[in-house]
DNA sequence: TGTCCACTGGAAGGGAGGGCTT
DNA sequence: AAGCCCTCCCTTCCAGTGGACA
């Protein structure tokens, strides 16, 4: 018995005598609000500006927001109405915010039963998931926020997801709301991180919405380094962070765009990874496996979410790769796909489909593309992979759909052919 | 200089599936 | 339930092409 136990208490107290790294690891969380926000008063003052006529009684504008992912927005937006909302009890005003984030709730019915929902407490309706018609659930939610004079804000967090799938309908109705309303207001802040969708919507519904609109450009290397450094200081114990460890994360994360939500990221993994080696620093290293485990987790993810037959063109890849033939062009590697295929048992695609799929996978990262000329000998694709075929087959091994390629050689294939 | 390879990538259209209306 | 439309995935067909080679 003795063994198991010091076993099992050396185990837990490697890591109970393991310097602690985090102090509040929430702070480094998306959907963590911090009480400052760095380098967003222009925003801030603006969606203030464009919001304060609540406070005189008058109906603010609708709002569009946009701005790429990772530059704040959801945060400022949340972070300015729960401004008014405090603001707005000390003046006695009636005003209620409601946030509704459109990539979870996602059809014009949902959305309506959200909002009368939201109202359920004060007036005993509650619209069940699935079941009422629209109208009358868009009749209710008339008479449930019309039931007193107030404000109501409904901020609609990528709103394009909702556009996209549902149509534009929903802010037509959204938007002309207040002339069927005699007591409450509403007003509509729109977050979307895509412009184009506006080219989607109806012109009356599109200049109704964006009577104002909130740019949020990117971060910077130095804004995104303030950012990192205010949650530092919260989340971390001091003196756990090496000097080089925000700037770095910040530097690497102003190269995507300047995501705030990667350099967050980037610097709570490094954490992670600090403290599971038992470190007692995070240091610069920590940050380079941190970004090399994120860029993997995502393409990861990117292989396991492939259509079937993405999978099989890409398993041909890595056996050409293992074989050694790469870089391949599309004929070889199609002729590959097809017994490969056919061992699945699966109607093969046409060669111009696979030429396409290649092109998809070339944009997804996972292998590169590059069209050439081999004069005599044809134009075609050279195709080179860019994971590991380690990875893939990882990936493949919990796979059902896929897993019986994994015990397949190149030779063996091609004798049958 | 022209030929010709091994494709590329555009165009058109088929058909399955989903959502909406009737 | 039926009809309709739209979107997505895919096939079929084909003109077009950069450059090695005769």
């Amino acid at each position: 018995m003795g063994d198991r136990d010091d076993y099992l208490t050396s185990i837990f107290e490697k890591y109970l005598h393991a310097k602690k790294i985090f102090k509040n690891k929430e702070v480094l969380r998306h959907s963590y609000t911090p009480k400052e926000l760095p380098h967003r008063h222009e925003q801030i003052d603006e969606l203030a500006h464009i919001l304060v006529p609540v406070l005189r009684g008058e109906t603010p504008s609708n709002v569009f927001v946009y701005g790429k992912t990772g530059t704040g927005k959801t945060v400022t937006v949340k972070f300015v109405t729960e401004e008014l909302k405090k603001i707005s009890e000390k003046y006695n005003i009636p005003v209620e915010v409601i946030y509704i984030n459109c990539e979870i709730v996602d059809t014009h019915y949902r959305v309506l039963a959200r909002i009368v929902n939201h109202f359920k407490a004060e007036s005993g309706v509650e619209v069940p998931l699935v079941g009422w018609p629209t109208d009358e659930v868009y009749a209710k939610l008339k008479e449930v926020i019309d039931a007193r004079e107030r404000f109501v804000i409904i901020v609609l967090d990528e709103i394009d997801k909702l556009i996209k799938k549902s149509g534009d309908d929903i802010l037509y109705s959204l938007t002309r709301i207040n002339t069927e309303l005699s007591r409450a207001k509403v007003s509509i802040i729109g977050i979307s991180n895509d412009l184009k969708f506006k080219e989607y919507l109806d012109a009356r519904v599109l200049s109704s919405l964006s009577e104002e609109e909130v740019v949020f450009p990117p971060y910077d290397a130095n804004q995104l380094r303030d950012i990192l450094m205010q949650r530092a200081k919260e989340a971390f114990y001091e003196g756990v962070l090496d000097d080089a460890v925000v700037p770095l994360c910040a530097a690497l994360a102003a190269r995507e765009h300047g995501d705030a939500r990667r350099a967050l990221d980037l610097l709570r993994v490094a954490g992670e990874i600090a403290e599971r080696e038992g470190a007692s620093k995070v240091t610069e290293r920590h940050v380079w496996k941190a970004q090399e485990k994120i860029e993997q987790d995502t393409m990861e993810e990117v292989i396991k979410t492939l259509p079937l037959h993405s999978k099989v063109l890409l398993y041909a890849i890595v056996m050409l790769d293992e074989n050694g033939e790469l870089p391949a062009n599309t004929g070889d590697v199609y002729s590959v796909y097809k017994s490969l295929c056919d061992h699945l048992d699966v109607e093969p695609l046409t060669q111009r489909r696979v030429s396409d799929l290649i092109n998809e996978l070339d944009m997804l990262g996972i292998i590169n593309a590059k069209v050439v000329s081999k004069g005599r000998y044809g134009r075609t694709k050279e195709i080179r992979l860019n994971v590991t075929p380690y990875m893939v087959k990882n990936i493949y091994r919990h796979d059902e759909q896929v897993r019986s390629l994994l015990t397949l050689t190149l030779s063996k294939q091609r004798r049958l052919f």
